[in-house]
Formats: structure tokens, sequence, C-alpha cells
DNA sequence: TATGCACCCTGTAACAACTACAGGGTCAAG
DNA sequence: CTTGACCCTGTAGTTGTTACAGGGTGCATA
């Protein structure tokens, strides 16, 4: 298969596909009469997996890392748990800062509809504590 | 005070104000007969403006807005409601995505600790549905 | 007095993870 | 036989920093 259909078969840019060829994280593939990149199920396996793993936060270092452990597959579970441990603790505190971070501004928006900036306190609320109000 | 000073006083590091500075979010400061940067209290706050609205996920653009927003006390809110309502929708968007993805990965774990990478469930979920397991 | 050492300066390049060209080649259909 | 969709390489842009390289300044200490 093209590039082009690998790439939407996986909901890829065509041009990230040729960048993740470029970091090393797709092998070369063969290349046809006209030099176009021809793919086989082994690459769209690997494609796939990438953006499954890019879809659940991993970056593509982890993907890496991931990818090199599906080559060794006798060994321990132990540095997958670890890579997705260390991702799970990750999501965690994002989610308690967003959720800190959107009391705060849908108080901002609660006092914000009250009228103008001058009385606005998004502004305020954003100054440095212990600064003059 | 110095430039290390505010950067440290904000949690800032030193190369992020002098790119505040060269992308106009910060103004101009002074110079001492050592053409060292001179900041104020004004500095101050705007920076730790800057540097708190980051932490709420405001992009810079957005910082932008706000800053000039409150340089124009007089006008009306209704911008600065704009902004954060969609910045709202967002968070709440990126907390809906967080906590599915955590479930996700959670339940990779509880999977994952039965035993080696052959067994392990990561790289299998991961992998292209319909292909051979 | 010299000599560290911490701090400051400018300017440029790197980082992630793409995305967007520019400037060209290939190929099937109308 | 040309239009359009697709493909190629290579380079440069994006956002928000961070990291040098290669210097200058200022204070304390041996």
């Amino acid at each position: 298969m093209k590039i082009g259909e690998m790439a939407s078969a996986t909901a890829t840019n065509i041009e990230t596909v040729r960048h993740y060829e470029k970091i090393g994280l797709l092998p070369l593939p063969a290349r046809d009469a006209a030099n176009y990149r021809s793919y086989g199920q082994e690459h769209l396996a690997r494609l796939s997996f990438i953006r499954r793993a890019r879809d659940l936060g991993f970056t593509l270092d982890q993907v890496r890392e991931l990818l090199g452990l599906a080559d060794h597959r006798d060994q321990s579970c132990a540095a997958v748990d670890a890579i997705a441990t260390v991702h799970l603790t990750e999501i965690d505190r994002k989610i308690a800062d967003l959720q800190s971070l959107r009391g705060e501004l849908s108080r901002f928006l609660g006092d914000c509809r009250r009228g103008t900036v001058a009385d606005c306190l998004i502004i305020e609320t954003l100054a440095p504590a212990g600064l003059p109000r």
C-alpha cells in the first residue's frame, strides 16, 4: 500500500508518517518503480501502535521504549509497567491541576459577568499574592 | 531588582524572562550602569500575571489579550468573558479525555502485572484491531 | 593583588511533534 | 494531452521554552 492509504487508515498526516520514518520509528519501506513508498501489514501494525500510544499520551520516546519491549516479548513486563505507571501518575497530576483551574476560571466568569473590566476579577485574581489590589 | 531575583520570585527561568521581553510580553526594563536589566514592582506583577495565566493553560496570545484588556480597564468585560469561556470548554474536554485515558491505563496496568511481556496486554491492546493476536 | 565565583549580557540553535511549503515527478481518466 | 490526484525530497515554520557559546561585571577571599 502507498503512503496515502496507510496514512488515512491510521488517521495520520502523510507528513507525519514520513517524519516517523525520518526519526527511526518506522522502518524504511520498499519502493516501487516510481520510487513511491510501498508498505506492508507490518508497517501498518507498527504505525497503528504508534498512533494509539500517542493518543494515550505517551511521548515518542516512550513509544520507542514500548516498541523495543515488544521486540523482546520473553522479558518481564516490569518495564512496561514502569512506563505506564509513571504515565498514570502524570495523568493524575494533570487532572488535579485542570480541576483546580476549572474552579478558578468558573469563579472568574461568575464575577466577570457582573460588570466591566474595571470590576473584573480575572485580571486581579491572577496578580501575585501580597500585591496591592 | 535584577533578572535573577525576579525570575526566582516567579519560579521562572531567566531565559524565559528574556524571551517574554523579546516577544513583547514584558516591557523593556531600565538598565543599570553595568547594562543589567533593572525591574520594578510593575514588571514583577506583570510577570506573575503571565506565569499564573500560563499555569492556568492560557496561551501566550491569550495572555497578550488579557494584558491588553488590563491596560484598558474602562472597556467591557465581554472580551475577557469570551476568552475565558472558550478556555473553560477546552479544560472540560481535557479533563474528560484524561479521565478516560486514566481508566484505560489503569486497566492495562492491572492486566500487565500478571506476567511477562508475552502476556502483556498493553502491547496487545495497542495493536491495531483486526490483526492476529 | 589576583583569582575565583556567581551573576549578567547578546545571539543563535536546539527541543517536541509535527505541519507547511517549494519545486518537482508519476499516473490514470476524460 | 492535459487535468487532477497522488507521490518525492528538502527545508523552514510553529509554540513555548531551554541550552549553549562566548563574553562582561562585581564581590569576597587567599
